[in-house]
DNA sequence: TCGTTTTTAGGTCATTTGTCCTAATTCGTC
DNA sequence: GACGAATTAGGACAAATGACCTAAAAACGA
């Protein structure tokens, strides 16, 4: 097989794993039996577990980075963007449930040991950020547009959070509605005042 | 010393370790070092690892629930004690920006293993919960008063997450005061509707 | 075919949990 | 104080696991 091709499944199954089951608590042999190739080669193309993770962040940030720029190229309004973010939460509803958020649980995870992965973890939220802060400063909300950002993504980490921990109940949906209803009153509130 | 003063140091220590390091991150010999006893004294305190993260789930459950008591019985209004609750994430600022929630961190680790003693770890969670849903109750809202108590559950969980991850900037104050203005919105609105 | 790339099989080394043992020390009780 | 029970120290050791490494074989392209 081409090496790019088996280095790209690797990461794959990596991502995978280091979603459902932790960064830690997978290790080299669970990742090449997903793969389906040897520990060895798997040495070949990542020398350190570090490197995995380094791979698997860089992945994730591209796919992240893809999915908000598709949003706005669409050319639809800064509202429906951000409506578009919250309503990941309902995407993702049973892995949600299952596994938590994949930025959130990993940045924890790296976080909790120091990892040096931790600032390229933190990029993850930052990525989100940036991208919800300029939607509001489309929204004309201006010097509040950061805190706002933060705001969204406290709540969607929190509902994250909460979902996992009560799988069973409607408990996201219920959120993610009030979530954008509280959109709906702050792009009012700012449509009038411009 | 005697026998429960020992095992409670040992207890202290790991629920220490386990919130600033993690649960798998921490090894019987870090703990038995932080309490300066021998590995074989630890063994005969505990068999097991899964022993001592009971142990210190026990022990959370009732520092929390005795806390949590200590707010209702001093007889402020119900208003006041959820504010209280909100404001914890102010008083143990520095811990949570460096380590995040004890609560949340310790489930979303156990959950995303598959661990045993999940259901324990979410059982402090449920404690919570239902002492906001009183709260709530209390307070007039009734049939939203579990929802309300999973709102307030939920966004403390995500300021944490994301005090942690930003612990240089004063968000987390800014996100307390909204709460905090939040809950008077509730606490008026279910003032004038009995 | 030849040389490079890719893969495989296997092993090393360190760490951790858990078991077990012995001897010393402390403690409660008489 | 004496005696037995509880507690502690300090290790040896097995089993498991995971990160990391090497060398030979296989696949592949020119």
């Amino acid at each position: 097989m081409n090496a790019s091709a088996t280095r790209d499944s690797i990461v794959t199954a990596a991502d995978e794993l280091f979603y459902t089951r932790g960064f830690e608590a997978t290790s080299f042999a669970d990742v090449a039996a997903v793969v389906g190739i040897s520990r060895g080669n798997f040495y070949y193309h990542f020398k350190t577990k570090d490197a995995i993770l380094d791979a698997v962040i860089t992945r994730r940030m591209k796919s992240r980075d893809d999915m908000l720029r598709s949003w706005v190229d669409c050319g639809q309004s800064p509202k429906d963007s951000i409506g578009k973010f919250i309503r990941i939460l309902l995407m993702n509803n049973e892995k949600i449930r299952a596994y938590g958020c994949p930025i959130g649980t990993l940045f924890t995870e790296l976080s909790k040991r120091d990892h040096p992965g931790e600032p390229a973890a933190r990029a993850l939220f930052d990525l989100f950020r940036q991208w919800l802060r300029h939607r509001f400063e489309d929204l004309g909300c201006g010097a509040d547009a950061d805190q706002l950002a933060m705001h969204v993504l406290a709540r969607s980490q929190g509902v994250a959070t909460l979902a996992n921990a009560y799988p069973d109940e409607p408990f996201l949906e219920t959120e993610v509605a009030q979530m954008l209803a509280w959109l709906d009153a702050i792009a009012a509130q700012h449509a009038q005042t411009p």
